[in-house]
DNA sequence: GAAGTCACTTACCAATAGTGAGTTGCTAAC
DNA sequence: GTTAGCAACTCACTATTGGTAAGTGACTTC
């Protein structure tokens, strides 16, 4: 069912946060990792890799002294996190209910 | 970020198709095993107890004989599955991306 | 009395995630 | 001219999660 993929495609671990982190303006790896609390280095550079694959993101590598690489979301990205709004809006809602409950 | 938590609770494998289907009218455990294809014993059972936990789903004894376990979503649990449609409508639309794309 | 159903449980292995340290190529500070 | 630092990674190791398959006990149907 494609309502389960795409659901669990963005709810994988860091990937949601990732793509949120860039429509809310970040672009090199730093940056992300700023947005991201709590993500390592490893798992960062593995998501942003894979959302680059699936076609959210753009990586570009400017050739600069030393090299800048920036990450851009993409249309279909920007698209993405745009139709998980409403799902923040019920977390917000139901914030001790996520935030405070048992995992 | 109550945003990547919410994502990644109702996005962690096989939890919003449970939620889903509880909310399409599944009850018992077979029926849930039923609308969730491809999910195990084993993982349903799980799943269903944490979505107990976490206040999404209710579990009911029905003292039959044989007993007959009920289960079903709670009006928190209901929400979260409306909240989840704008992604939905989303996975349709970008059909070829996920269901098509490299992992 | 053999086979089947319901709602699980157990054991085992594979895949994914977390932690922490190391690396390359540069610049700036002491 | 060694030391320190940053950006963007990579590697090795452990812990957690998921998949597969089989078993269980109370009951029903043929």
């Amino acid at each position: 069912m494609i309502f389960r993929r795409t659901l669990e495609r963005a709810g994988r671990r860091w990937s949601g946060a990732i793509l949120y982190a860039g429509v809310a303006g970040a672009r090199r790896f730093v940056e992300y990792r700023r947005y991201v609390h709590g993500i390592s280095d490893r798992l960062l550079t593995q998501r942003l890799r894979e959302l680059e694959r699936q076609g959210f993101i753009e990586r570009e590598v400017v050739p600069t002294m030393p090299v800048q690489i920036l990450y851009t979301p993409t249309e279909v990205g920007a698209e993405l996190v745009a139709a998980l709004q409403p799902l923040g809006e019920w977390g917000r809602k139901h914030y001790d209910l996520i935030e405070k409950a048992p995992e």
